[in-house]
RNA sequence: GGCCCGUUGGUCAAGAGGUCAAGACGACGCCCUUUCACGGCGUAAUCAUGGGUUCGAUUCCCGUACGGGUCACCA
C-alpha cells in the first residue's frame, strides 16, 4: 500500500504539514513551573457542579503556578448541541468567579491558541490525520453502522470478551486496496478514519497527578480518529488540542480513565510529550442507603442553576468544594479567617481517590460562616445582585429602604460572637421579611401564658416609658422594671425555682415583646430590632396589644 | 462479562506496621442566655471481609464481597 497516495486521496486539499501547525502554535513563554490547564465542557445545555469541580481544581492548578487557564468548547458532537449552551458555560463560569485568561468568549475568541471551538479547528486536525494515513497509522473505514451492529452481535455471540473494532474484526477494512478505496470514494460512500493500533497485550504504566501509578493494558482498538462528516471524535481531538494548546495537566472525571491508553498511543505516536493527567473521582450522592452517581435528572442540586436560584453564595461553593478536594482546606480556614481562598495552597497530591458524597448539610454550614465573615455592606451588595436575578420584588423593597437593610443586615454582627443568621439570598429575603411592612407577617393572637389584660397593662406601661434613644441596657432595666410591676419573674431561675410566686417569669414577657414586633416566636435581640425600625414602626406595631 | 478505579464513624475525612485511630458537618447532652441563633464543653459513632507476611496489621500482599466507571461515527 502506498500511503502517500492513500492519504492525497482521502485529503486532497490539505497542504500543511504538521510542521507548519507546530510553527503556528509554539510553545509558550511561561516561567519555569507555570501550569497550563484548561476545561472542555460540551455544550449540551447543561452545567454541573461536576464541572464546576473540576473547573475549580484545574483553575487553581494553572493560577496557583502563575499559569494560563482557558476555555474550550468541545463541540464535535453536534447531535447533542444546544442552542445557546455555550453562552451557558461562560455564563455559569463567570458567576463562580471562575476566570479564563484565554480561550472561547460570547463574542469570539480571545487568545493566540485557537480556535477555542473544536469544529472550527476540522483543517487543523485534518492535517494531522493525514500525517497519519501517511505513516500507516491510521486508514479509513466504510463498515456502515450495520454492518458494525452485525459485528458487535457476532463477538457478543461468540462470547468474545471484549467487544470493539480489534483483531481479526478490523482485518478487512484495514486490508482494502488503494483501488477499492478509491472506488468506494469516487462513489460516494462515507468512511470513517480509523487509528491502526499496534495490538499488543502489552501494558504500560502512566502516573496521574491525584491517583498515583497507574498500570494499564495498552490499547488494541482501531478506535475511530475522524467521523463520517470529518468532525474528530474526542481521543482524536484532546490529543491534538492539549498537544497544541500546551496543556501541562489535563484535568478530568475517572470516566476517562479507560480510554487513556488511546489517548497515551496516540501521543506516543505522534511522538508528543504527555500532559500530566489529572483523573478525578465522581461526586456522589446517598440515595436508599447506597453511594451513587450524582444524576442529571434526579438531582436538581447537580445543576449549577440549582445553586444560583437558591442564591447559594460562590464563595461558600468554592470553600465547599475546597474542603472536599483538600480536607486541609477547614484547618486552613480556621488558622486564616481573613484570608482569601484563592490564597490556599492547593494540592493535587492530596485529593481523595474515592468519589465525594455531596453533602447540602455542610454547604450551608459554610455558607453561614462565609456570609458571617462578610460585613453588612458586602452581604447587601450580594444579596441585591442576586435579588435583581430571582427576586425583584424583595430588591424594590431593599431600594425603597436601603438604610434599614443595611442595618438590619448588620444585627447580632458586633460582640466576639456574631450572629450567623444568612445561609443564602432566597433564605436571607425571607428571613428579613419582618423588618418592613410590606412583608411583616402579624400574629393574630398571643399565647395564652399572659392574661389579655396583664398584656394589655405590659404594653401600656411599656410603651408609656418607651425612649427610643435608650441604650440596650437602659431599655432591658425597663423591661424588668415593668415585668416585675405586673408580678413576673425578672430573672428565669427565680421562676424556675419557684413558680408559684409568679404569674409568669421574664421569658414570657419578652417572647411577647419580640412576637409583637417582629411576628415571630424566635428572632435577634428586641433592642437592636427596634432600631433597625425606628421608633415610629416599633410603635405602630406593639401598640396594637395595648 | 473483560478491563480500570475505589472501600476508615450517618457524611467529609487525617493517619501510620505498634496511636486511647485526628479534625469538621450532623445527632445527642450540658453550660452561657430575655427567645432563636452564636459560642463553649462533652457523649455516642469508623478501619468491608477471609487468608497470608510479621513479635505485631486498619496500614504491606493475595483472594472475596460491595460500590463506581467504561467497553459508540457521545463527550
Amino acid at each position: 500500500m502506498d500511503y502517500q497516495k492513500l492519504a492525497d486521496l482521502l485529503f486532497p486539499d490539505v497542504t500543511e504539514t504538521r510542521e507548519d501547525i507546530e510553527r503556528r502554535f509554539p510553545p509558550r513563554s511561561l516561567p519555569a513551573g507555570a501550569n497550563v490547564t484548561r476545561i472542555g465542557p460540551s455544550p449540551t445545555g447543561f452545567v454541573h457542579l461536576g464541572n464546576l469541580y473540576n473547573a475549580i481544581i484545574a483553575e487553581r492548578v494553572a493560577h496557583q503556578s502563575g499559569g494560563v487557564f482557558y476555555l474550550r468548547i468541545e463541540d464535535t458532537d453536534n447531535k447533542r448541541e444546544v442552542e445557546g449552551a455555550v453562552e451557558t458555560v461562560i455564563n455559569a463560569m463567570a458567576y463562580f468567579d471562575v476566570h479564563f485568561d484565554e480561550g472561547a468568549t460570547s463574542t469570539g475568541d480571545n487568545g493566540a491558541y485557537g480556535p477555542y471551538r473544536q469544529r472550527q479547528r476540522k483543517e487543523i486536525y485534518h492535517v494531522f490525520a493525514k500525517w497519519l494515513v501517511q505513516n500507516g497509522k491510521a486508514y479509513p473505514c466504510f463498515l456502515t453502522e450495520e454492518e458494525l451492529t452485525a459485528i458487535r452481535e457476532e463477538q457478543l455471540a461468540n462470547k468474545e470478551i471484549v467487544t470493539g473494532f480489534f483483531g481479526k474484526y478490523a482485518e478487512v477494512s484495514r486490508n482494502l486496496t488503494l483501488e477499492d478505496i478509491s472506488a468506494r470514494i469516487a462513489a460516494g460512500q462515507p468512511w470513517v478514519l480509523r487509528f491502526r493500533a499496534e495490538m499488543n497485550d502489552k501494558r504500560f504504566t502512566i502516573t496521574d497527578a491525584i491517583r498515583g501509578k497507574l498500570d494499564m493494558p495498552c490499547n488494541i482498538m482501531d478506535f475511530v480518529l475522524l467521523k463520517s462528516d470529518g468532525i474528530p471524535t474526542y481521543h482524536f481531538a484532546h490529543v491534538v488540542d492539549d498537544h497544541l494548546m500546551r496543556s501541562t495537566h489535563v484535568v478530568r472525571g475517572e470516566e476517562w480513565l479507560s480510554t487513556l491508553s488511546m489517548h497515551v498511543e496516540l501521543f506516543d505516536v505522534f511522538g508528543w510529550d504527555k500532559p500530566i493527567y489529572c483523573h478525578t473521582s465522581t461526586l456522589q450522592k446517598i440515595d436508599g442507603g447506597s453511594k451513587r452517581k450524582l444524576s442529571k435528572r434526579k438531582d436538581p442540586e447537580l445543576a449549577l442553576a440549582f445553586y444560583q436560584q437558591e442564591g447559594i453564595c460562590k464563595e461558600a461553593i468554592w470553600e465547599f468544594l475546597l474542603t472536599v478536594l483538600n480536607s486541609n482546606f477547614e484547618e486552613w480556614r480556621a488558622a486564616n479567617p481573613d484570608a482569601s481562598y484563592m490564597e490556599f495552597p492547593f494540592s493535587l497530591e492530596k485529593m481523595s481517590t474515592s468519589g465525594a458524597l455531596f453533602d447540602m448539610e455542610k454547604l450551608n454550614n459554610i455558607a453561614k460562616d462565609v456570609i458571617g465573615r462578610m460585613d453588612a455592606e458586602t452581604v447587601l451588595s450580594h444579596l441585591k445582585n442576586w435579588c435583581s436575578e430571582y427576586n425583584r420584588e424583595f430588591l424594590a423593597l431593599i431600594e425603597q429602604y436601603p438604610d434599614r437593610t443595611l442595618k438590619a443586615l448588620g444585627v447580632g454582627k458586633q460582640g466576639a460572637k456574631p450572629r450567623k443568621d444568612f445561609v443564602n439570598w432566597k433564605q436571607t429575603c425571607e428571613f428579613l421579611s419582618f423588618y418592613f411592612d410590606e412583608t411583616f407577617k402579624a400574629q393574630d393572637d398571643m399565647p395564652a401564658e399572659i392574661s389579655e389584660e396583664d398584656r394589655k397593662a405590659f404594653f401600656a406601661k411599656y410603651l408609656a416609658s418607651y425612649a427610643h434613644e435608650d441604650d440596650a441596657e437602659a431599655w432591658f432595666a425597663k423591661v424588668r422594671q415593668i415585668s416585675d410591676e405586673l408580678g413576673y419573674a425578672v430573672k428565669p431561675k427565680d421562676y424556675k425555682k419557684n413558680p408559684e410566686n409568679y404569674k409568669g417569669s421574664i421569658v414570657h414577657v419578652t417572647n411577647m415583646l419580640r412576637t409583637a414586633l417582629t411576628g415571630m416566636a424566635n428572632a435577634p435581640d428586641i433592642w437592636e430590632i427596634s432600631h433597625v425600625l425606628g421608633e415610629e414602626l416599633t410603635r405602630a406595631r406593639l401598640g396594637k396589644w395595648a
